[in-house]
DNA sequence: TATGAATGAGCATTCATTCAT
DNA sequence: TATGAATGAATGCTCATTCAT
């Protein structure tokens, strides 16, 4: 006779097994921001934790898995990133979250770790994938929030330019991650400067051509 | 008896250890684009090298000091390059290079190599002071170039543009190393598209501000 | 107040006792022909039995028990074989029992695990100790049965053989299993062919010494 | 410039190799014949063959590899005592040989060895395939041996009989295998007897059918 | 200078076993 | 009685580094 478990039973379950992926995959985040995916151990995580490394096997395949995870975690922080700085002043937004990262934060797309990633997009095709098809998604996002910011803007010209600026803003939005990581001190009204030299082109209305 | 060795001797020994650290690094730097600077094993270098393992060790410490010689070269290179831009189109040197980037290929900055150093920027205080220095120097490189390219603008408010112009170029640079990375095979027009959208307004004349 | 148990109550407590270990055995008993005593995990045989594996450990005190019960049960069945197998052709007993070995058949001795169990004797005082006190007693059944298969042949000479011939069957029923196991398709007129240059001898009359 | 070494370091570097391997081997064929070779464990048999762990990997590419070159090795030991046994009165050679097996006698063939060996061919089938070629090759000889010792009978029914016989040889070889394992104390005497009721049967001449 | 055999600590992973529920 | 999450020691294997030659 097998015992049926009652759904109560099996949501409890399911909701402690959440809790115990997240624990692990916070503690992963922590290791890999400070280490980097490969320094970081296993041992390194479960004792992060707090458990036995041989329980994170009961949530995660492997190693590997665990960086997927947190490789499609980091996407998505990007991607709420964005979707949250719609109708706000974006130079501003991006000045102010310029930096400020601390390891263990893991509601901050960390820098270090988005420049890990990619690299390892290089190497590893599974990465790749799951970073090619979150960058199209995002350029399209941009693109669809320019048309809205462009106020009215229907001309041509302005729905032309829009991916061009779409994947300059990205190309920013990148630069300004590996800055951080580079120069974490960087004076924030040198930034801001650099950035008003460049985001009002790319935010305001298209350059009449004639 | 010890040798006294002359001076001729000295110079040749000194030449030869010489081509023997830049046969490793040359090795090293494809191993570490290749695999990224952890998972690529001494023993690989030494294969690629064409040198026993073991000999590594009389050039170079250990495996973290070719990590810092390698980031030194990257450095070099990149520093080499902002040099040789100087007077030319800089938007269409910047679309030309974009990809085509080889593994072995030690005369481009790899992309992937600039953003794991940049990642372990964070973790090795020595990486961390080395990438420090050399993006001062590079960024009064820059400001001093776009103070020549000014074509005699020296109007207050062109030179105090030029520091946010530099860091903004550099943002921009480095941006399109991640996206070098990220999406290979990124359609050029659409590139030289994005980049028109900003850096007339970076090289250019600072704008009136009347 | 603690109960106490009616006896009927008892005996079906024990009776579902019963059917547990056998649930159990029986899922070990594939596990094992499939993967080997070592190589079949607790987590395997608890998920072929249908049950958790905590719950094994209330049958049996650890993997070692199971092994023991598992020789145990391959003996009873062996010796249930050698009792059936009176009075009938057993030339043409071993000649159709060879092969059809199905993984799961557990009514049919195992030739792989009898081999494993045979090489764990080595190792283990307590294997081997079952497996001899087993052959001892099996080697009398044949004795037993040699004389009353003997068609009254009371001489000496058939007396003093049937030991001899006793240990020869055993002998040749083991070295049949070996085969079995490294060359399950082996040609069965052949096989056949090469029982009838022995058992013939070992069955019929005793040769008189003169 | 790379050094060319001299043939004589070449060849002495060759002779430590392969004294290295024979080694690992032979610490390898203590530990599985003590443990089997599951249980047996490469920090084991380091241990046993005097070196670290990890200079067994330069000899041999993983532990499955080690254990298909144990199977080798019995292989061609048995194979080498049938070349030995070869004009010789089989019926004593196999009552000699029968037991006095040590753990550490490589040069004799290990019992529980084969019997594992025997039942991972039903597994692993590298181990499959280098056991029934060495069978099918191991049963001509025997063929041929039958042949040249059956006293110039030429007649049909000998060189029909001859493969049959071949074959129950065989069984009987493993049959007394899997006995020495179970029963290594058993009466020698007794053995004899139980050979005697066979073999002349099977390396005497043909029988006549009429 | 150069080799490459040797070391041993460290890694990802597995699994028999326990125990709170 | 039954579950299955949790443990942690052990395993196979790798690799930076050393050192006798």
């Amino acid at each position: 006779m097998i015992a049926v478990p009652r759904p109560a039973a099996v949501a409890a379950a399911d909701e402690r097994s959440r809790a115990q992926r997240t624990r692990i995959l916070k503690a992963a985040h922590q290791c890999f921001a400070e280490s980097g995916f490969h320094a970081a151990s296993m041992a390194d995580i479960s004792v992060r934790a707090g458990m036995s490394p041989g329980l994170i096997y009961r949530y995660f395949e492997n190693k590997s898995a665990i960086i997927q995870a947190i490789v499609q975690q980091q996407l998505d922080l990007a991607r709420e990133r964005v979707r949250v700085s719609c109708g706000i002043d974006l130079t501003q937004k991006m000045i102010d979250e310029f930096g400020n990262a601390s390891t263990d934060d893991e509601a901050k797309l960390n820098p270090a770790l988005l420049l890990e990633l990619s690299a390892e997009a290089t190497r590893d095709p599974q990465i790749a994938a799951a970073v090619q098809s979150f960058d199209h998604e995002l350029r399209s996002l941009l693109v669809e929030w320019l048309a809205r910011n462009g106020n009215g803007d229907v001309r041509a010209a302005a729905q032309a330019a829009a991916p061009a600026r779409a994947l300059m803003l990205q190309i920013i939005f990148e630069g300004l991650r590996v800055r951080e990581t580079r120069e974490p001190g960087l004076d924030r009204d040198l930034l801001a400067a650099a950035l008003r030299q460049c985001l009002p082109a790319l935010l305001g209305p298209a350059e009449s051509a004639g």
